[in-house]
DNA sequence: CGGTTTTGACCAGCGC
DNA sequence: GCGCTGGTCAAAACCG
């Protein structure tokens, strides 16, 4: 994308946010004891300014975005409808019209953000420094693969298969699990008692992280960080952190232990942060 | 049908 | 003991 189209991307897309935000405060001004009621009329007309300028957003990604996949690479359910089951109280969310749900917005702003950036896909991965100087740093061979060109619009933590390629450099803060910090050790937190059959020594780990080398990794979004296939088993957003953390482990090999958690740099959000745990059990894939 | 994402619920560690 | 929090499970939904 040029920079001139991408300016009026950012433009288009500033507004329409800054309108949002207006009509939200507008509202929420409502709501309070003030009995101060929102101008219907100014109401009406920022929310179709708001509409107007996401609509040149998504026409100026028409536009400039090439279009080589009618389909996102992988991954099939990308909303998921509500349930049909009437609930005799319904949940706050269910009941609240979803512009209004801030939780259930956020990916799909991401989304549009990340949609915006000009970065990804095509221009190499710049990956940052470890932010851990006590970190060992590795460097890690450069992956690249022929065929792709299309900018990579999918959720955050895509699949890391080779389906879109760049040129990869990638530093790694590889920290051993002694290192005096305490790590985020895979306990036995969020398995669940009878449910599981696996002892905490079980080679199976099913549920457990393998001990072993935690790894992070610094990359843009839309680079791919490795080869191989991996399934989102869950999705938090953590306290303080304005993304959620997205959680995969390796759908290469069944039973192979291999996790990694995927979220965005806090400073830049083009920068995903994965980190690495367990070791695969099986080839490169 | 198989593989995937989504998402609410569950579980356990930790701090108070 | 209780609440908070992060990690995981698993049903539902989706798609090729």
């Amino acid at each position: 994308m040029k920079l001139v189209e991408r300016i009026d991307l950012e433009e288009a897309a500033s507004a329409g946010m800054k309108g949002m935000r207006h009509l939200l405060q507008l509202m929420s001004s409502s709501d309070d004891q003030t009995n101060v009621k929102p101008n219907h009329i100014d109401c009406t007309e920022i929310t179709e300014f708001t509409v107007s300028k996401f609509k040149q957003v998504i026409n100026l990604l028409n536009a400039y975005l090439p279009k080589p996949h009618t389909s996102p690479p992988s991954g099939h359910a990308r909303f998921r409808r509500t349930p049909s089951i009437p609930s005799p109280s319904p949940s706050p969310s269910a009941s609240e019209p979803e512009e209004f749900n801030h939780i259930n917005h956020q990916p799909q702003t991401e989304s549009m953000t990340r949609g915006l950036s000009p970065l990804h896909s095509t221009s190499p991965v710049i990956v940052d420094s470890n932010p851990n100087p006590c970190t060992e740093m590795v460097s890690v061979p450069q992956i690249s693969s022929p065929n792709d060109s299309s900018p990579n619009i999918s959720m955050a933590g895509d699949r890391s298969v080779p389906d879109s390629n760049v040129d990869l450099s990638i530093i790694v803060a590889a920290q051993p699990i002694s290192a005096a910090q305490p790590l985020p050790v895979p306990s036995s937190r969020g398995k669940r008692g009878p449910r599981d059959t696996h002892s905490d020594d079980c080679p199976c780990s099913k549920t457990r992280v393998q001990p072993g080398v935690v790894r992070t990794l610094r990359v843009r979004i839309g680079d791919i960080a490795d080869r191989y296939s991996w399934r989102k088993y869950g999705q938090k957003y953590i306290k303080g952190a304005p993304y959620p953390r997205d959680y995969y482990r390796c759908s290469s090999v069944k039973g192979c232990p291999a996790r990694k958690r995927v979220e965005r740099d806090e400073e830049d959000f083009n920068i995903l942060v994965i980190n690495y745990h367990g070791d695969h059990c099986h080839p490169n894939a």
